[in-house]
DNA sequence: ATCGCACACGTTATAGCATAACGCAATTGA
DNA sequence: TCAATTGCGTTATGCTATAACGTGTGCGAT
């Protein structure tokens, strides 16, 4: 899935994600942009909806929010599963990818004859700087 | 962390969980419990922190749900990471255990000095039935 | 050209998930 | 006996997400 132009509120709402230094959730986002005429969640939620799908912005199910993702340039979903890590102390997000792991989960599925459509690995505790 | 005797909600609690043949949200709990005294999601939500504890309870981040533990006899908390399969049509979850994905995950955290705490792994898809 | 369709958008309302804050009762151990 | 802890019940509230409706715009097919 590539992404084409971004609408007006698509492109509002990765703004405001790219400028974050961490994960936002939808009505933090809402609350900055209501300055840009954003009155309601669904302006929000639609346009994160395609940012998903575009793969430019994840969502961080344990923690009920969404980050901009960490590849500006390239696909991300041509990067197999994406993990994250997330700081519980500062919220800081870090992304990584690993095949092996990609490899592992995969062999189980097939091992079950399950399909998967989308998988979550996240790591909540705390960063390097927060954990001293 | 072993599981005490439970209390009187707790089991009430763990007890619908466990008949489930499926993860289910706190609400569908509190209203299958309403016969036995339940009125508030408090109820269930304290229950359900206490059994979360206990390991004997997991909670499903991807889709708001709560399943009883596939290991009713042991310590689940004893086997490192657990993952889940969730079909997204008949809402059965399989959980398993892989102790490489463990292994690569601790890896690259060790790599970046964070310090992880809890780890969520969940693939949606098709279970065999399903996506046939 | 104009009709039909797809899509983005705006608004109101509502559904679904989770916790804050208060108070009471029972238990336990110093 | 007193203080601390834990479980419980209730009311109220906050946070997250979507349903359902209508509008406007662009664009290709007939």
């Amino acid at each position: 899935m590539n992404a084409p132009a971004l609408t007006k509120n698509q492109a509002l709402v990765f703004e405001v994600l790219e400028k974050a230094d961490g994960p936002l959730s939808a009505y933090t986002i809402l609350d900055k942009l209501r300055d840009h005429g954003f009155r309601a969640p669904l302006q929000v939620y639609r346009a994160l909806e395609k940012l998903l799908e575009y793969g430019v912005v994840h969502r961080l199910e344990s923690i009920n929010a969404f980050v901009a993702c960490a590849h500006p340039d390239q696909n991300c979903h041509s990067h197999g599963i994406v993990a994250f890590a997330i700081c519980e102390s500062c919220g800081h997000v870090m992304e990584f990818h690993d095949h092996e792991v990609d490899h592992r989960l995969m062999n189980w599925t097939r091992g079950k004859k399950f399909k998967a459509e989308k998988t979550t690995i996240e790591i909540r505790g705390l960063c390097e700087t927060c954990a001293a």
